[in-house]
DNA sequence: TTTTTACTTTAAAATGGTTCTAAACTACTT
DNA sequence: AAGTAGTTTAGAACCATTTTAAAGTAAAAA
């Protein structure tokens, strides 16, 4: 993927990309790190994964920022999210129209659906 | 709204609840507190945010988890996401269709759109 | 091959948002 | 007027993530 293929990067590789999709994070890799016999500092850690991410190996599941954002908007509604920024910007809830959702996994309830579209600038 | 009205709650009450919606953090929300002359601790501006919330005058955005989580199904999807645990499970694009979606502000273009579906247990 | 250069790893410190602590304070009840 | 339960506060603690700066390593140049 046009990174250097240092020893640290091929345990991570062989570790995530064996073909089995899953979510995790930092400190998750770390400890199988570990228990495959290998040790790795967490600040590795965090570099490769995102060199992996910007080579466009792995993704990271968004998130709207790392700071806890407060709406005065009360009413049930969705987002436009200006991903340069971190502005937020609401939807009505009438604006938008799902009309195929997926089978709910047994045992739980739908307790909500956020739709989240992100904009980039249109240059 | 039950809560007790003490001399905070009261300010913070004056800046928020005016009837014009917005989405601001809890630092936003202290320099707007000095900046009408009076002066509030952090501790208390997540305090009262934590109980305006819970009584349900505000709302906070959504956000998966504290932490950054990544995924190694790179192809674009979207999720469950399990409100007790955090545990998160990829829906395939075509388990969702959205036959309606809002004009994008002027000078943006969609950049990809983020489904959400909050579980809680059936019981 | 040897040297050079640019990139990478690391431990430890720093950062920044949020929560906790425990003492002082205040609204409400008795 | 006194008691009590809830609230505010400064500062410490916490924790995920990034930065720092020095040592290490892969690739390119000589």
């Amino acid at each position: 993927a046009g990174l250097r293929p240092t020893k640290q990067r091929i345990i991570v590789a062989d570790i995530l990309l064996n073909g089995f999709n899953r979510h995790f994070t930092a400190e998750n890799l770390q400890n199988e790190i570990s228990i495959s016999g290998n040790k790795m500092s967490i600040a590795t850690v965090y570099n490769c994964l995102k060199k992996f991410k910007n080579a466009g190996l792995i993704k990271q599941v968004e998130s709207y920022t790392d700071t806890a954002i407060f709406d005065t908007n009360n009413v049930s509604h969705h987002h436009f999210l200006n991903e340069e920024t971190g502005e937020l910007i609401d939807i009505d809830n009438n604006e938008i129209n799902l009309i195929k959702l997926p089978d709910i996994p047994k045992g739980f309830i739908n307790s909500g659906v956020d739709v989240i579209i992100k904009l980039k600038k249109n240059n």
